[in-house]
DNA sequence: CCCTGATTCGC
DNA sequence: GCGAATCAGG
């Protein structure tokens, strides 16, 4: 396979989307992770998050291959990654803490549910979005919708969705299903400013953190979990 | 072992 | 430019 214009785009929203290098070369098809990794690389696109990167010393490294019969010149390894753009996740110790941004269009408790009156542990991000207790998660809109049902839907179905494409810093990036899959699309709504998500959305990925033992499992991230099919 | 991304280097 | 092989770390 070679890189077309639309595999090196779904490479890139996929890579700066978070995707690991496994999820996008499974997704494109036809190569391997490390054709991936060695793309993405060459495109300029370059350390996230990665697990293999908690190392960071002053120290000269000591890395050699096995024997360097070569006195072929020793390239510097040396990439330091320090743009650390987003992860906007506020350092919230305490559970229902003061939010730091007190603006008073945001009710922290909007209207007493007659179902019952307990007081629900909500905090406001830094962006405004609500912040989820582990008690109120939302059931609606999961970003994972069902499975495939249908072998496509050309345009009418996805005609409006915002597509892989039509991502830009103004729209929210949160996927809905899973790409590749016919009605993949991102969520689109404008974004809460500073943030890649809507204000819900930022809602869903950044949580509060929350005192030990009223724990739930990890909500879903962005293209986290492997895929099931 | 599995996984991850990073890097090298022959093609 | 490409990507398998390899490395390094979790």
């Amino acid at each position: 396979m070679s890189w077309t214009d639309e595999r090196i785009a779904t490479l890139k929203k996929m890579w700066e989307g978070g995707s690991t290098a496994s999820q996008i070369a499974d997704e494109l098809g036809g190569v391997s992770r490390n054709a991936v990794i060695g793309k993405a690389h060459r495109l300029g696109l370059k350390s996230r998050p990665s697990p293999v990167k908690a190392n960071e010393k002053k120290k000269p490294a000591v890395k050699a291959k096995p024997a360097a019969p070569k006195p072929v010149a020793k390239k510097p390894v040396k990439p330091a990654a320090k743009p650390a753009p987003a992860a906007p996740i506020a350092p919230a110790k305490p559970a229902a803490a003061q939010p730091p941004a007190p603006d008073a269009s945001i009710p922290s408790q909007p209207l007493p549910n007659k179902s019952s009156d307990l007081p629900k542990i909500v905090s406001v991000g830094p962006g405004g979005f609500l912040r989820q207790g582990p008690g109120d998660q939302q059931a609606p809109i999961p970003p994972a919708p069902p499975r495939r049902l249908v072998p496509a839907k050309p345009s009418a179905e996805i005609a409006d969705k915002t597509s892989l494409l039509d991502l830009s810093d103004k729209v929210c990036r949160w996927p809905m299903g899973h790409p590749g899959e016919p009605d993949f699309h991102f969520c689109g709504e404008s974004v809460n400013p500073g943030f890649p998500y809507c204000v819900e959305h930022c809602g869903r990925a950044y949580q509060a953190q929350l005192p030990r033992g009223a724990r739930r499992p990890p909500p879903p991230l962005p293209f986290g979990g492997p895929r099931v099919r």
